[in-house]
DNA sequence: AACCAAGGCAACCGCTCGCAG
DNA sequence: CCTGCGAGCGGTTGCCTTGGT
């Protein structure tokens, strides 16, 4: 293990809040010379205080591509759903709200998020109903939303586990395509690719090997509330009902925004109105809250975030076989 | 208007990780 | 392989603000 690096308050350095004139230097000084070696940038750049505080408030505040203000609706459910997946793993968490800070993440959910679950009867920390999975504190399960959030709560479980396994597959699969695509057989890439879409529906396809662990277990969630929508709904189509536009089978939400052109968000697409409801009444939080469109100019002309295909764009880079129309490259 | 308690958030602290020598 | 160092992460602290009395 290494030295500790923390700051010493007696050797001179100053602590506390910053002042506007210590921002002003810090962010003059990254802006021309970059922050290079943080221990030796205090000096370099006139601040009396130590390199792992400017990292923090550089990293923290100071750093041009933060988003300030509040977090929405879509920032929650992010939060909350890979949370329950990954526990506090800040940085993790973070890596997928983009211009939020880890700090700004934690402090979140420890100010607001975990009060919520905690509101409406979940322990913050396992995601699960505090009181049993078979019964209420009083033993009683009639009253008919705690039953709905229980079972929630089942799916939720039984979409972790799904995806998991899911994962373990997904990783074997995509390495052997991967490694056919290295030695350009692509006929032989497509069809494991192809064979896998029949087990596991087409959008796993547009990720690659390196599927994102949440966007599978979000995927899984949905896929499983999904199908219970529809057989609630005696098999009509509600869930498009939203906004997208799309008439007929429930199709991947994905693929739904990809295929779709009227313009509707990412939030749209990717989470119908069923999930919503699903997602209010197991946390609490509002529906009637404006939702956060994703920007038109992200990527998708549809207004689907490019940042949510990453990892398949960066495969997809430069390929002129890309499959998919419409798609701003 | 003054006081107090609670909440929110910026910053700190200590530890681990990764890498270079 | 071992050691030292810088960077990153997550938990915690403490100050400031806000709301209630």
């Amino acid at each position: 293990m290494g030295k500790s690096t923390h700051c010493v308050a007696s050797s001179g350095m100053k602590k506390g809040p910053w002042t506007l004139a210590e921002d002003q230097k810090l962010l003059a000084y990254v802006q021309k010379h970059g922050h290079g070696n943080w221990q030796s940038l205090p000096q370099k750049a006139g601040l009396q205080r130590c390199g792992k505080s400017c990292r923090l408030r550089w990293r923290n505040y100071l750093r041009p591509d933060i988003r300030r203000g509040n977090f929405s609706l879509q920032e929650d459910r992010t939060i909350i759903q890979l949370h329950a997946l990954l526990g506090n793993k800040w940085s993790a968490i973070t890596a997928h709200l983009p211009k939020r800070t880890d700090n700004e993440v934690k402090n979140y959910w420890h100010s607001h998020l975990k009060k919520r679950l905690a509101l409406k009867g979940y322990d913050p920390v396992t995601h699960k109903p505090k009181t049993t999975i078979f019964g209420s504190a009083n033993g009683s399960t009639d009253d008919p939303k705690t039953s709905t959030n229980l079972n929630h709560i089942a799916q939720w479980e039984s979409a972790r586990l799904q995806a998991e396994a899911r994962f373990g597959r997904d990783l074997e699969l995509h390495k052997q395509a991967h490694h056919l695509y290295n030695n350009n057989d692509i006929s032989a890439t497509s069809t494991i690719l192809l064979d896998h879409s029949k087990d596991f529906g087409p959008t796993d396809q547009l990720y690659g090997q390196n599927t994102p662990q949440c966007l599978d277990i979000l995927r899984a969630w949905e896929s499983i509330l999904m199908s219970n929508y529809s057989e609630a709904a005696g098999g009509q189509d509600h869930v498009n009902s939203f906004g997208n536009g799309l008439a007929g089978d429930f199709e991947p939400p994905i693929i739904s925004a990809i295929s779709s052109s009227n313009g509707s968000s990412l939030m749209d697409c990717f989470f119908h109105e069923p999930i919503r409801q699903c997602f209010d009444e197991n946390y609490g939080t509002s529906i009637t809250e404006p939702f956060t469109a994703v920007p038109h100019n992200m990527g998708f002309k549809n207004g689907a975030c490019l940042e949510d295909f990453g990892l398949w764009e960066i495969i997809m880079q430069g390929r002129k076989d890309c499959p998919i129309s419409g798609i701003s490259m």
